[in-house]
DNA sequence: TATTCCGATAGTGAC
DNA sequence: GTCACTATCGGAATGAG
């Protein structure tokens, strides 16, 4: 199980065109930029918001506006790719993460990111960051219970901090493998990895761990048990409603480090969200204003990104 | 004046394939049923929502389904005869009444319904009834006055109730025409106009100023002073907030006889509407569901008609 | 705090 | 309550035989 998820951590930008995989620190060839370049340059904003599953095939989300010469290079999805909303999941309402954990093997690579005995890791239907993981326990007692009682259990919350190590690292990995080439602090690195003669040890280059945020949410919609795992830029295209940026923003985030929650704690029974709207990263106050906010975030990710 | 005002009252249903006028209560040819049925019946949508000027032509709201037989005998009103905002009117704001008052002959006939050296009506560009007419002051003092204020003068209250008197008529005289055929009341009096040998005394048929209703509201948006007359039907399709109902179907439509209002009064200092939206025809309250109340609203004007 | 659809609510800008 | 535009807010349904 390790060496399938090491293998899915390594497996670098994908389209048609390109091998289905690399192996792991193997110098990438140089002609690959092009299509980083194509469908990976955040000023185009066109990266896929999904992180590739075993067989996934690059896509892009239907905010994207490619110019001209990345229309011409990106491999057109068909309907069968196309990562939409299925029957099986949208019109499933609040049980909609059920199937994932029953049969995962009938969804497309690009929604299931992989899945073991006990967990199975999806890219969230509707991410609320360029980079948004689900991971799900299928346990089908545990699953269908709330998470703050569910994690009562000393094991299974063990079980699900292991694993959600692994997923940190996935969404840490994608970052630099999207993000890496504009960032300041990731360029030794990168640079290393693409000269003539690279070193047999890189530089560490940033550490995009800091930038992965994981946790429940305290009173959580979906009916089965998930634990989201995400970048912290918070832009994208399903980012709409002020409950959807607070619950990322507030301590309605639970990460498993909290549990097991006393039994009289707040977030056991959390309610509504009375509070403004902050940046995450500058702090500026935006009420609810929820269009003004998204601006500004876009911005912020950019800068972000550079550091 | 009050000549042109009768032959305005009297000028039956206009098409450009009409002639302009016909006198007095002239017998109408049988054929002119044609063109009844193809614009003023109710059944089918179709009537407009403005009386005729003294040259107008018959326009159809954008609402308006007319079908095939109607659309083949109807007139095609150009894009200039079209009854549509304009930079004029719609891009002045709240002034956006003074340029009737000043220069009532730069507008078309479907909007200038008639006007004399005091006032001028017009079709308001914005009906929130099937009939909506706006009677304006044209004494340039008076006119920017608060109404309230305005009608502390006996004289000028007094030469406004006049005129309100006579687009009062003109308003009963323009339901009669366009639905008496479908009221039953009203039908022995049309089955006599339209008989072969009419009677010199046609029969009184229905009281339609009974369902005509006026004055001015409480705290008005436009600053130009301005009295509605409109039919009580409270059914178009500008009429679409609850404000717009509230407006006329509360006590912030104040008729000329309270005035000139006491010093405390409170309808010299409206604030806001609290109140639900009641029908106005069998009081069923409908809270602030407005697409509910303008459902109800459009059955409610059949069987009006129909009285 | 699943989304989507519809509709009600609120602020602004027009000149 | 001038409208029109944008956006925010608020409830209800969401599948299927």
């Amino acid at each position: 199980m390790r060496g399938s998820f090491q293998a899915l951590r390594t497996i670098p930008f994908q389209t048609s065109i390109r091998p289905k995989s690399t192996k792991g620190r193997a110098k990438r060839p140089k002609m690959a930029s092009q299509n980083v370049a194509s469908a990976d340059d955040f000023g185009e904003h066109v990266e896929s918001t999904s992180v590739p599953g075993k067989q996934s095939t690059e896509r892009f989300p239907r905010s994207s506006r490619p110019n001209a010469f990345t229309e011409l290079m990106r491999h057109k999805p068909t309907a069968q790719e196309a990562d939409k909303p299925t029957q099986k999941t949208v019109f499933a309402g609040r049980d909609g993460l059920a199937a994932y954990t029953i049969d995962p093997e009938s969804f497309p690579p690009t929604r299931v990111v992989y899945h073991n005995e006990r967990f199975v890791v999806i890219n969230d239907l509707y991410p609320k960051a360029s980079i948004h993981l689900l991971l799900l326990p299928r346990d089908p007692i545990k699953n269908v219970m709330r998470p703050q009682d569910a994690f009562d259990d000393a094991q299974f919350l063990e079980d699900c901090r292991q694993e959600e190590k692994k997923v940190r690292a996935t969404v840490a990995s994608e970052l630099r493998r999207r993000f890496g080439k504009h960032s300041a602090s990731d360029r030794p690195r990168i640079e290393a990895m693409e000269s003539d003669d690279p070193p047999d040890e890189l530089p560490p280059g940033r550490d995009w761990a800091q930038d992965v945020m994981s946790g429940i949410h305290a009173n959580p919609s979906m009916s089965h048990l998930h634990i989201h795992v995400l970048s912290k830029d918070m832009v994208s295209e399903p980012m709409k409603k002020r409950n959807h940026y607070l619950s990322f923003t507030t301590d309605f985030l639970v990460g498993l480090e909290h549990f097991p929650l006393a039994k009289d704690d707040y977030r056991r029974r959390y309610t509504h969200f009375p509070e403004d709207m902050l940046c995450w990263r500058c702090g500026e106050n935006f009420g609810n204003k929820m269009s003004k906010l998204k601006e500004h975030l876009a911005m912020e990710k950019e800068q972000w990104i550079r550091e």
